[in-house]
DNA sequence: GAATGTGAAGGTTTTCACAGCA
DNA sequence: TGCTGTGAAAACCTTCACATTC
């Protein structure tokens, strides 16, 4: 927390009007317009009203109105948003205004999905590293990346400029090759070990679990059984 | 909402006391304090307080208390919780006391991850069926799963009484599957489409972004240069 | 003594409703 | 007229603090 934290002069970046925290939810959501803009600058749409924005999504107009108004007034009134400059927008505030160098641990079954994950690329986030501790696997080809030893962690992580990692690796090893990862200086973490990570404060994680993911919809089942 | 869905008589089951909605976020930390209590078991811990409980999640102790306390009191003052018996109450809770017919759409690489995902089996979900479009996958085998032609999708759903499916294909044929899942009678979806889902009031949808997960990160670190 | 279970307080997020502007 | 931007109200969630029980 705190007033810490000057920004970088060189960019002159659009955050927070006031210091109030913005909440995850509403980062979350800006994620959804920014990929529900790109869908319809594809479409040729040139304007669009928070209420069309919010009922693609199933939200309230009041909603999207208030989650841009942290961040400053990008609309008409009586019109609506350009949807490509609202796009810019957005694209500024969560970081899509310049590309990512990712690495990813672990070429076991998520692993490998992610390397050869199409998606990444369009979204800006290119995977630059591929590290696994298995002699078979190392120095092979994985989907047009060569595996790299994990040994050699920390110092590939530093020599590439890497920003974030993601983990997928098994829970037991997790902890020890996160500390090597923080220790290489990387800030961001996307972890799919199924279990707790712990980091320094100025580490951000998020952690993915598969099958809490189902265990969400389980609940929802046994639980409403009408709704 | 409203009063609707008596329970099925045959299973007594563990429900909100009262007869407000329970939030998102305390079903997610049910979800982890049921995996933190497996690691636990494990270990062979017996009991644990809610102090213990929070500190292994980075939560508090009265969150985790007022999470249980929803559905019932599971604890002993003075004591704490046993680890076993209120595992099996959270299972209870979160529908893990049964096993769990999956079903996986798109064997490309997130869907073929998922099909060989080891974590699954142990964690109560059971994958019975696989589809995809392509015909020189369809009839091949795919980690030990034959792979399905999709143009059998309902069919096949309804007669393998499965009862979540994982959708692992591109935006563009993402709807008009899930139409199919939803008319095929299944109520709950885990989507890793790029795109929003709809469905009928009764159906349950999680979506899976795996560029809004990175976004995240990116976000808090282009606005929290020092945190 | 130790730790639960829980009303009440405090804080945060969402929704409302309307002033203000194109 | 139509739709944004925003204080204020309402709803929701978390934390506090303490009576209660083992």
């Amino acid at each position: 927390m705190g007033e810490s934290g000057q920004q970088s002069a060189s960019i002159e970046r659009l955050k927070p009007q006031d210091k109030r925290r913005i909440s995850d939810s509403t980062i979350h959501r800006l994620s959804l317009y920014h990929r529900l803009l790109g869908e319809l600058e594809s479409d040729g749409t040139k304007t669009v009203s928070s209420k069309q924005l919010a009922e693609l999504q199933r939200l309230t107009p009041a909603q999207v109105r208030k989650d841009l108004s942290f961040f400053g007034a990008f609309g008409t009134r009586g019109l609506g948003y350009s949807v490509s400059d609202l796009r810019k927008k957005i694209a500024e505030i969560i970081g899509l205004d310049r590309r990512w160098n990712v690495a990813v641990i672990g070429v076991g079954n998520i692993g490998s999905a992610l390397i050869g994950f199409k998606e990444f690329p369009n979204r800006g986030f290119d995977v630059k590293l591929v590290f696994d501790n298995d002699q078979r696997k190392i120095g092979s080809n994985h989907k047009g990346m060569r595996v790299s030893d994990i040994r050699n962690l920390k110092e590939d992580l530093k020599a590439n400029q890497i920003d974030l990692v993601i983990l997928a690796v098994p829970s037991s090893p997790a902890q020890k090759i996160v500390d090597e990862v923080v220790a290489a200086g990387v800030k961001a973490i996307l972890s799919f070990a199924p279990t707790h990570i712990d980091v320094p404060p100025d580490v951000y994680v998020r952690s993915e679990d598969m099958s809490m993911e189902l265990e969400y919809l389980t609940y929802a089942l046994v639980n409403n059984p009408g709704k």
